[in-house]
RNA sequence: GGGCGAUUAGCUCAGUUGGUUUAGAGCACCUGCCUUACAAGCAGGGGGUCGUUGGUUCGAAUCCAUCAUCGCCCACCA
């Protein structure tokens, strides 16, 4: 395929072959996934917002979705993941809303019908951008299962739900205390209220007691504009400052109206003035003082924050210019005691940033008394497992009966799905269609002949998550035809940003219990249900360096695909991946060094993914560009080249155990820098100048195959976390036939390993890295040939009976001669490896005193480690009480140890003879 | 007010039920190298008494308590 581009570029170039990748596996259909006999591994994405772009959490979420799923294909598994969008009420009306203003367009002109064509044209025109975006990062989703919320499929189960808890009694219809967001016109849940501390001032009003001239209570309140719409003052009955003032009736400034002084407990006698104006339309508090008083409503706003008749005053006018012509109406007529600065909480809509204003309202609701308890016991019982598991407090903080709320599930928009309520008169009929409806009321009314038209639909929409809980179920068509969800449900994982845990995750449980029961079949609905996923994985955050959320509001977001043009997916996929331990926030910005003053830029870790395919890359060209020939070269290289093969072989069989681990508890970001500094350190830095032979010569056949087989057996590791360079890699090492490729060569498990055998060859790296060491010390060239003592024990012996190894560290040590001494040598640089001594000649003076130093400090820092040892050795419950496996390893540590301080001792001995 | 989490190298973070980690990584820093795969590189190096003070334990970065600082979630005093 780029045969032709092997040897050429020094630079990895990701551009050009990602789309080549991606469109050959999207030809190839992998991602494509139907019912059959394999065992089933599915992932249902949480659908972003339809009209939304790409933010770096979705970056990270959709990442980690993709290497599970792509090991799972790996694997043999029928890996699908089922990607879509999500419709996003009040965020998308919002956009729609706004768009048509700015054409001179008004919604409430226009009307329901026109309105909801301008929005699909919408969706229509961006909605799949966003999906487009995923592809580009290598999200390998099965695209022929893109689903919408407001699919008919999924329409319709959400209509079907509703009836369904509805004729459950679930579903009821009240009056309630509810968030209004006035610039909407919709009431908002109390999870879509932002509070923030703002400042404000505290008015003290003085209102005067009716039927005196000069007797005045003065309350504080921070807003004003509410006044005309008090019914009561109220006072702590304990209060005795305000005893002679109970029962009588108090004047409400501007507007005259009597209103009762009433006491009551909830009233705190230390904050403001100990008196309380109650204003029961406008305050959830002063609601329910009016509610235990009988308290008379008086609404003063209309549904966009102005004010309405009610008032009497300043109608039509914006609550806020009111709050401050009141103010000064107020202290014109003297009723303003003083006015003080104040920082108090100010709740705003999460989508319009809107004051919130409590609104009385009719709203329709889900009783979630059950529902809870159901959630809850889900996680209690390890059903549904959490990573990390402490989410589960904050879950259970937010479920348990003392916490939990009935959901308000209605919303004053348009675009969603419209509540399936009909009214005729008094009656409500809640059904799946009109016609439903309509014969319900038929027969309800008597009248065998009523038009449809008579009857009028709700006007609502029901809350997005009501749509979004199902997902699990509907993107499967589970509440139709559930042969799908049969194979594929519960799903595997569910990967999500821990900010909508309440939102969708408890809700997704609650609604995976409530029907997956009886769409299953029997043997599951005898389990009333089970849970939508096996586990729940948690990502972090990801914020600004100032550690704020990400957001399109705050433009705080590198731009994603900006980022992935620039380094690549693969290396924006490494960038993100590799500082997102589950559940904990990621700072994924610029952070500024306070010495250097340079900008870390959040590229840093992207380039650093860049820079890793590049590393690849340039190995992929070194082995490809070896001249080769059939036999070995000569004894020497054919021990080192063994050797090296066995020391990898084995290593990697290590490595892979340990990915397979990290995959099982969710330590992605761990797994993939095991597989960088393997790669990277292991495979390039020493397993290849192992082989590499000098400059002209020629590799063997047979070193030359076994490394390109290695090599693809890292390219199948790290293809999950890595998909389009490794794809490149895999069809640069070997001609492939058709289907060959690597996004479905089998993932590697790791098998039994010869731990000593790595552990002899960690010993013969640290001899290597200490000749280097001490050339850097002494200023000798990294090629001068040297020559290298080894005293000769019983463990050096043993070391170098490994074949090749002694050649092995001739060669990576550019030694001309290793030999082994029964005594000590003069006039060389010694030193440790392992437990062994060894002896470096070296063509000049040593400086015995800078030596000296050297050896004793290293002397000081074993003599601690011995002392730590012996110290734990002599302890009898050490002994006794610790396993045994642990003394064991505590008696090597002591008797490595003292042989180190005697090799040490013996050579300052020396050095201080001289 | 209720709850959760964090505090480890200059910076950003790992450290998996307490013992193979004399506490690791990346970046940054220092030294030496344009060595014929890669200078976006190579070979080395320095740097941390794991926030405080106690406790449990044979053994604590890890468990418990306390304090300090920071962050977040929920509820909210007008």
């Amino acid at each position: 395929m780029s045969e032709s581009s092997t040897a050429q570029s020094t630079r990895y170039n990701p551009t050009e072959l990602e789309n080549k990748w991606y469109q050959h596996w999207m030809d190839q259909q992998y991602f494509a996934s139907k019912p059959d006999e394999r065992e089933a591994y599915s992932i249902v994405i949480p659908p972003p917002n339809v009209t939304g772009v790409l933010h770096m959490g979705h970056m990270l979420n959709n990442t980690i979705q993709d290497i599970l799923i792509r090991k799972a294909r790996q694997e043999g598994k029928n890996a699908c993941w089922v990607p879509g969008t999500d419709h996003a009420s009040i965020a998308t009306e919002a956009k729609v809303v706004k768009r048509l203003r700015e054409q001179g367009i008004k919604k409430s002109d226009i009307g329901r019908d026109e309105f909801l064509k301008h929005a699909w044209a919408w969706k229509e025109e961006f909605g799949g951008k966003i999906l487009d975006q995923l592809k580009q990062l290598g999200a390998s989703c099965d695209w022929d299962r893109t689903s919408f919320t407001m699919d008919p499929g999924l329409s319709k189960a959400v209509m079907k739900v509703f009836v369904d808890l509805h004729k459950k009694g679930k579903i009821y219809r009240g009056k309630r205390m509810t968030n209004w967001d006035p610039e909407a016109k919709t009431v908002l849940s109390n999870e879509e209220v932002i509070y923030k501390e703002e400042n404000s001032r505290l008015f003290h009003v003085r209102y005067r007691i009716e039927g005196t001239e000069d007797e005045w209570i003065t309350i504080a309140t921070t807003r004003p504009e509410t006044i005309m719409g008090d019914t009561a003052i109220a006072i702590n009955p304990k209060d005795e400052r305000y005893t002679h003032l109970q029962g009588r009736k108090a004047i409400v400034p501007l507007i005259g109206r009597v209103i009762p002084i009433i006491s009551d407990g909830y009233v705190e006698m230390e904050f403001g003035t100990g008196a309380l104006k109650v204003t029961p339309a406008h305050d959830m508090n002063d609601h329910e003082i009016g509610e235990r008083h009988q308290l008379e409503i008086v609404d003063v706003f209309n549904d966009d924050g102005t004010m309405s008749e009610a008032a009497q005053l300043y109608i039509g006018q914006d609550r806020f210019a009111v709050r401050k012509l009141v103010a000064k109406d107020l202290e014109k007529a003297g009723h303003i005691v003083k006015i003080e600065d104040y920082r108090n909480t100010v709740g705003r809509s999460e989508r319009t940033d809107a004051v919130v204003e409590p609104r009385l309202t009719l709203q329709w609701f889900l009783d979630m008394k059950d529902f809870a308890k159901t959630a809850l016991d889900a996680v209690s019982s390890k059903e549904v497992q959490f990573f990390p598991e402490h989410f589960w407090n904050m879950y259970h903080n937010w479920l348990n009966e003392d916490n939990i709320r009935d959901w308000c599930i209605s919303r004053q928009l348009w675009w969603g799905h419209r509540i399936p309520a009909w009214y005729y008169g008094e009656d409500t009929f809640v059904a799946e269609t009109a016609e439903e409806a309509l014969e319900m009321a038929r027969q309800k009314s008597g009248i065998a002949d009523l038009p449809l038209s008579e009857l009028k639909q709700d006007e609502d929409v029901v809350d997005t998550w009501f749509s979004s809980w199902l997902w699990p179920i509907s993107v499967f068509n589970g509440f139709e035809s559930p042969e799908e969800l049969r194979y594929y449900y519960p799903t595997n994982v569910l990967v999500t940003a821990w900010d909508i845990i309440f939102f969708w995750v408890a809700r997704m449980v609650m609604a995976g219990y409530e029907w997956s029961g009886e769409l299953l079949g029997p043997e599951t609905a005898a389990k009333k249900g089970i849970m939508p996923f096996k586990a729940v994985y948690f990502t972090g955050m990801v914020r600004d360096e100032k550690r704020r959320k990400m957001s399109k509001s705050l433009g705080n977001s590198p731009d994603a695909i900006q980022l992935m043009d620039r380094y690549g997916a693969d290396g924006v996929r490494f960038g993100m991946l590799s500082s997102a331990a589950a559940g904990n926030d990621i700072v994924f910005d610029a952070p500024i060094d306070p010495k250097t003053k340079k900008v870390l830029n959040e590229s840093k870790l992207c380039e650093q993914g860049q820079n890793f395919c590049n590393k690849m890359w340039n190995a992929l060209r070194l082995i490809k560009g070896l001249p080769r020939k059939e036999q070995a070269i000569d004894k020497e290289t054919a021990l080192i080249n063994a050797l090296a093969i066995q020391w990898f072989e084995h290593k990697l069989e290590q490595t892979a155990i340990k990915i397979q681990e990290q995959f099982e508890t969710f330590r992605l970001s761990e797994a993939l820098m095991n597989l960088y500094t393997f790669i990277w350190g292991d495979f390039c830095s020493w397993y290849l100048e192992m082989i590499k032979p000098p400059y002209g010569e020629a590799i063997d056949e047979a070193t030359y195959q076994r490394t390109l087989e290695l090599f693809e057996k890292l390219m199948s590791l790290l293809h999950p976390f890595m998909p389009f360079v490794t794809e490149e890699i895999w069809h640069q090492l070997q001609d492939r036939q058709a289907g060959d490729d690597c996004i479905i060569s089998p993932y590697p498990r790791g098998g039994s390993f010869d731990a000593a055998l790595i552990t002899k060859v960690d010993t013969a790296m640290e001899v290597v890295a200490k000749i280097r060491d001490a050339r850097n010390k002494n200023g000798i060239k990294q090629k001068e040939p040297l020559t290298l003592f080894i005293q000769k024990t019983s463990s050096t012996s043993e070391l170098f009976e490994l074949a090749g190894l002694k050649e092995m560290i001739v060669k990576m040590a550019y030694l001309s001669e290793l030999t082994f001494t029964e005594e000590e040598i003069d006039n060389s640089v010694s030193f440790l490896a392992g437990t062994g001594k060894y002896f470096l000649l070296i063509n000049k003076q040593i400086d015995v005193a800078a030596e000296i130093a050297r050896l004793e400090e290293d002397l000081g820092r074993q003599q601690m480690f011995v002392k730590k040892a012996e110290k734990k050795l002599g302890n009898p419950r050490f002994v006794d009480g610790a396993p045994p496996a642990v003394v064991e390893k505590e008696r090597k540590k002591l008797s490595d140890g003292q042989a180190r301080i005697k090799a040490i001792e013996e050579e300052l001995e020396k050095l201080r003879n001289k």
